[in-house]
DNA sequence: CATGAATGAGTATTCATTCAT
DNA sequence: CATGAATGAATACTCATTCAT
């Protein structure tokens, strides 16, 4: 592409170089991967507006086009991203869970809420990356699929315990406990930052939640 | 020099003709508050993506540029709705706090939340609406500004309470009450649909933030 | 016009209030010599693409309707502006031509040169911006108007002469007088600033001129 | 995902198909080039106000965004092709300088003058549209950068004379002569029109330059 | 498999101008 | 005669996506 006149650097490669891969570098194993990473980059510098397909591609070290052999379009790259970031932290809930079956709710609900904050708050700037981008791009039903899995594992965990929440009331206890570990935390880190103090934000949604189940 | 070039119906505006306003109708007086309404209606029909300035104006009953002599643009439309109807409701909820200054904390938030759900749920589409836009559009720094005031309310109305909380509690407390409340209804309205049913919504957190009062 | 939100300060408005006459002041008189000078004064400001109707309105301290109550629009402002400025330089070169009738025509090429540089550099900031402005609006046939204007008195200027050049060769003269008068002084204004040095720009131009009339 | 909505003639796009380039034809290696052929021939149909990027691209048989592929913007791609047919002539005209090197001065100018005329007469035209066109979006800096190069020209003209000019002259006498040839030249194009006669445009050029370099 | 040049639909925004008061 | 609120035509530009190589 001989450019003859020098344009004003053109937005979508504004990435410094040393950033990005070199091409023919050893990606093509796992493309989507490394474009989620890329995408998490950019995502993080710029914020979901200004993030571009192009940069998005060079920063993973492919071309434009090998980004459409992996992923469908950068909203599906979103979507994703966040898909695969809230599985992998449901599934690290998921053997909490299943560590702690038979303990009495108030310990099991405890060893959740500690095990999730320690790996929301260890990549803080990232999970408020997403939770930003979830917020600007997910959909009700995609919101909906992820929160119906947290649901469950509140569900199948407060049903394990020595002291089972009665099972006319598991969905809803479910549901509210959620409510209440998501919403502190997602409104906490939008609100006070990514840099809160992990021990307060546990400190005090223990207090709630231990409140909850002990009437629930 | 208007031009009276013949327009065949231009795209970009798709609204039925019958729902626009009559152009020269009244309007000058109200113009912001016009577009505002508009701006709503057109975002319940498409979605905020699909808003745009052409058909806002053209439902308000205003010309483009009226538009943009009443608002600077489109995002700051968008802020600007989310805000006066926020504002307005914090204010009942104000009205509400003050007139159960001296009673008991539970009584208090008892009173905020009924109140609040009444009014939330009584136009529960134009609220899943603007809680939709909200995450779309607004930036952490405006929702940190609205969720504060909200905040300063919880903290006036447990400060007045005959049994109010420990003052180096209050902080944390307020915000935790409103974490559960707002938290609870928004992913409520996300998850279940505008169509909810009130009593069950405000039964569970009532449940939940009673009992946590109770023991904070 | 209420205004709900602060709008980032309105492009079209940005004069500073102190330069805009009060409304209601003492115009009306001569509304379109104040709007000539309102117009003359944002050029220099802003340059002629952020010139606005409303500022040059504003600045002659008058209404936009009023504006286009006394001049038919911008252009022919722009246009009414350059015609008036350039008809009074001619005028005064008349007068100066007109003096010296009857000397040889070195004498008298030698004092409208130095009068018109006079005239010039005596407001080159003003006559720069009319120069730009003029290159940017001027039709070929307006510019060709005033040009022949000029040529017009060159051709007075030199059949007045005690030496008078042909009759057959007037015409072609004059012309070229012009051409090196005009072509030195607008050339060196947009190359060398307005800020050039008076005494050279005189220097140089007498002796080409003068050498072209000794042969001519 | 391009849609393929079914576009009647779109406003804006005004120019003939016949004009038009079949799209898909062989592009791509010269699109700078096309682009710029594009522009002066839109530009000699309409006049610069009236040039739109989106005829500008489809007379050069490509895709609007191919346009800003391969210039800035609009401003940009007249600056150009301004550029580009300057630097052509003055690259000519240094051969012709140099062809003439050794020899007196007068016959250095006349094959200089003579060779520029006949290049510019030779597509009247085209220079008449892009004089016309540097008027209106030229920058003084533009301007000056175009200006200095054919003074420099002059100047290695005239030092490389067998009688060349005094040193401490070669400035003044080099910007004199360029604008006695530049002045008369594109002012008589512009009052008298892209039809004038060759002959008379270098025989009143060369008197006055012959007569002026005399006596420098 | 990878590439990246070419594409063009789609929309926000400006500002000269009008005309009811 | 003066006003300025209302108007809307008109256009540059972006960037996700495709597909020929």
């Amino acid at each position: 592409m001989p450019k003859i006149l020098e344009k004003r650097d053109r937005p979508g490669v504004r990435l410094s170089a040393a950033t990005r891969r070199k091409p023919q570098q050893s990606r093509a194993r796992f493309s989507s991967e490394a474009l989620q990473e890329a995408f998490v980059r950019v995502l993080l510098e710029r914020g979901y507006e200004r993030v571009t397909v192009r940069e998005v591609a060079a920063v993973a070290g492919v071309g434009v086009g090998t980004f459409y052999e992996y992923v469908a379009n950068k909203e599906a790259l979103a979507a994703l991203t966040i898909h695969m970031c809230v599985k992998q932290l449901a599934q690290a809930l998921q053997v909490s869970t299943e560590r702690h079956r038979g303990m009495p709710r108030a310990d099991i609900a405890t060893a959740i809420i500690n095990d999730q904050i320690d790996l929301l708050m260890g990549e803080s700037d990232k999970w408020l990356a997403l939770f930003l981008l979830e917020r600007r791009v997910s959909s009700p039903q995609a919101y909906r699929k992820h929160y119906d899995q947290y649901v469950d594992l509140w569900r199948q965990a407060l049903a394990s315990a020595c002291d089972p929440v009665a099972p006319e009331r598991l969905d809803a206890v479910a549901r509210m406990v959620h409510a209440i570990m998501y919403g502190w935390i997602t409104q906490s880190l939008m609100t006070l930052g990514a840099g809160l103090d992990r021990a307060f934000l546990k400190q005090e949604v223990l207090g709630a939640v231990r409140a909850y189940l002990r009437e629930a």
